[in-house]
This record gives C-alpha cells, structure tokens and sequence, in this order.
DNA sequence: GCGATCAGCT
DNA sequence: CACAGCTGATCGC
C-alpha cells in the first residue's frame, strides 16, 4: 500500500488518517498533548482517556468509531493527488477497555490489523462473527498480527478460568492482605470478578479510580483502605520486598496477573562470572496456571493477548494471504509465519524461528506500522524518525501530585 | 523550570 | 528474557 495515507499506533507526520487501538503507552509513544498530525480514529473509551492522558489535547482531532461496522474514508494519493477510498471496520480486540482491531479494505487490497488482541472469545462473541461475515465479503492479504506470544511454550487458561484461580487463592487466604499487580489500564474485569465472588471492595489508587471511574465502573472501586483486604497495586511497585516490608505489619500475600511464565533467573554460581551466560545458565520454567513463587507471592497465568493455541485458531478463521507480526522488541520475537505459515498457503518464503533483529531491522519492521511500502519512504521516515515525542513529560507534575498521594495512602495503611 | 530522551529496572 | 510500564539522570531551551 502507498505510504502516506495511514497510520496504525503511530504518530509521526506524514500521514491523513491516524488509527489508535488502545490506550497503553508502547502504542501512543509519540502522542503529546501538542501532537495535532490530523485526525485520530479510536473507541470511545479510549476517547474518554484522552484528556486524563493528554492534558490538553485538541479533542477535536478525535473521531470515535463504531464497532463492527463500515466506515468510509476519502484520502488523496501522496504521489498522484487522485482520490483514494478506504474503507475501515473496527473490532473488539478484548485486549484492555476500548481495544479494537482494524481492518482496512481499499484498491490496495485488505488488511487486518490486530493491534494487541485476546482471542478467549466463545462461539457468540461479536467480534468473531463479525470477522467471519466480514472476510466471507473479501478475504485478508497481509494480517499484521500480535504475535508477543506465537510460540508452543505459552499455554495458559482463559480468563474466567484464571480469575477463578485468583479467587480461589484469595478465598484460601480468608485472614491475609491481598494484593494483586496491575497496570494503568487493563485487568478490571479481573477485579470486577475477585469483588462480585468475594463481595468486597477493592482499593486501588487514586489515579487509577480515575480512570476506572472514567470506564464507567462504580461501587466497586475504593481508595479507603479501611473497608477492604484485596488491593491492586501497580505492577513497578509490587517486589518480593514490598511484600516483606507489609508482612511486618500484616499478613499479606501477593498475586501476579501475567501471561510470562515465571522463569526464575539463572542460578548465580559463586564464580559470578558464569552470570549472565545464557548458554550455561539453568531456566526454570513454570508450566502451571498457579504457581506459589515466593511465601509472599503467587503467579496466576491471566492474561490479555493470546495464547499459542488462540493465536492459531485466529489464523485458521482469518486464513490470511500472508502475515507479519508486529511485536518486534522481543528478543524472541518468532515470526508469525514459522509456525502458521502453511495456512497461508505454500508461496511463502522460508521461516526463521528465532531471530535477534539488529536495531535497524527493528525500525524496518517498525515500520509496518505505518503500512509504508516503498523503499524510498522508509529512507526518507528513518530520518524522520529522531522526531518521535513522548507523553509522558507533559503529564509528570501531575503525576507526581498523584505518586504523592499513592505514598501517603500507603503510609496510612502500614500505620 | 520545562519538555524530551535514555538507561535501568521490574 | 520483559506483558507494560515507572524512575531518575541528563540535555537543550
């Protein structure tokens, strides 16, 4: 496809329409409150997310989608000046709230874009049935797809299956703090699941019910720790230490939401050198969807992409022509193909399994997002490249108002 | 002081 | 390793 038409989570200029999937900070890395590029296509709840996010973002750039239906776009042709027309449809990805996939169909054929996705969905799910209507009407070409783990070695449950174990660990533990690792966003169905089953609140902290707040959840939430014993914590401060240190005041246990199989590090001999030699050093992998990894701590495979197997099955149901993986940063990244690639057909080029790409292979791959396909372009955007803003500076004072408060909160509850 | 970027960490 | 981040240092304005 002719580059400079769209893009996909990502920010740099050069583009007429720009297409988020979810509000996670590996995929807005460039969006600022300044950024104004051109217009931003993106669910509604991720559009709510903008102005906690961005503070001052122009919202008018914001063009909230509809789901599981066609949306008609007119570009111009960067090259010819011509009319292009495109036509998107956004689907639930069940990624995090507000996660969609894209697909794109055009005189450059369709795409399908999944952006970060969890494919744990059952027979009446719309999401699948409108993928399956949808690609009956015209088949895929290229599925760019979340591939973090397209590998045999990553099996766990679903998602119920791995809330219920958490419940379970929590019900076990009926006299015990709880705390359970989250990120900004993402993993409240966990929580909304732990309440109903337990009938308790749960904390969290004040930045974070904001945004819970924002998703349209109520009641359940609290930042008073005094009426519950299950708390979500973000995952930077959730160590075997911050678990030692509240063990001196309470009994409490700690609950790791992760599809990463545990592995512990590499035994340290005393001859320290060995360290950090992967050929020598033992890995222990820990298969189970439960997995007691300190006295203080659990593992519960819960986890928003999919699993192996799920990522298989997407595949057979889309059945694309040919397919890349967009998750390049893994040191492991494996490519889509080497293990799926026979249900694209046989045209396609020998597989690599394992591949450590140098850093200018990354931006290469990188640049699938943008859908650039010309050698020139790619040139030219790695120049461009050095541009890239980040979010995060704009939102520091603020969020160091909201750590302060975290701090506080958390002193309170230890005295 | 402010925003952007990067190394380091989990 | 690293799911998706956070923290602190540094640099230019």
């Amino acid at each position: 496809m002719e580059s400079g038409l769209i893009s996909v989570d990502r920010w740099t200029k050069g583009s007429q329409a720009y297409f988020l999937t979810h509000m996670h900070s590996d995929h807005t890395r460039g969006l600022s409150g300044v950024w104004s590029q051109g217009p931003l296509y993106c669910s509604r709840i991720t559009a709510s997310l903008f102005p906690s996010r961005f503070p001052n973002f122009d919202l008018s750039l914001l063009r909230v989608v509809p789901i599981s239906s066609w949306t008609s776009l007119s570009l111009r042709s960067p090259s010819s000046g011509s009319a292009v027309s495109l036509h998107f449809m956004a689907i639930d990805a069940h990624h995090c709230p507000g996660s969609l996939m894209f697909l794109f169909r055009g005189d450059f054929g369709c795409f399908l874009y999944t952006g970060d996705f969890r494919w744990d969905a059952d027979e009446s799910d719309e999401a699948k049935n409108t993928l399956v209507a949808a690609i009956n009407e015209s088949p895929v070409d290229i599925l760019y797809l979340d591939n973090t783990y397209c590998n045999p070695i990553y099996s766990f449950p679903s998602r119920q299956v791995a809330a219920n174990l958490v419940a379970d660990i929590i019900t076990s533990h009926p006299s015990h703090d709880i705390i359970i690792a989250v990120d900004s966003l993402g993993k409240e169905d966990l929580l909304v699941h732990v309440s109903r089953i337990l009938n308790i609140k749960i904390w969290v902290w004040p930045e974070r019910l904001l945004t819970i707040h924002l998703l349209g959840f109520q009641d359940i939430f609290t930042t008073n720790t005094t009426c519950t014993r299950v708390r979500a914590v973000p995952r930077y401060s959730f160590s075997i230490q911050t678990l030692e240190g509240l063990n001196t005041m309470c009994p409490t246990i700690g609950i790791m939401p992760s599809g990463l199989p545990w592995m512990k590090r590499p035994f340290k001999r005393d001859d320290d050198k060995l360290f950090g030699s992967l050929l020598t050093a033992t890995y222990e992998t820990i298969p189970r969807a439960v997995h007691r990894f300190h006295d203080y701590m659990y593992t519960v495979h819960y986890s928003d992409h999919s699993c192996y197997e799920e990522i298989g099955e997407f595949i057979e149901l889309v059945k694309p022509k040919s397919m890349k993986g967009i998750v390049v940063s893994s040191s492991c990244y494996v490519d889509p193909l080497y293990y799926f690639g026979r249900i694209c057909g046989t045209s396609q080029p020998p597989q690599v399994l394992l591949m450590r790409p140098d850093p200018a292979e990354q931006l290469r791959a990188v640049r699938i997002k943008s859908y650039s396909a010309s050698d020139k372009t790619l040139v030219l955007e790695k120049e461009k490249k050095r541009k890239r803003g980040d979010s995060h500076s704009s939102l520091m004072r603020i969020k160091k108002r909201a750590r302060i408060q975290v701090k506080s909160a958390k002193i309170s509850e230890v005295d």
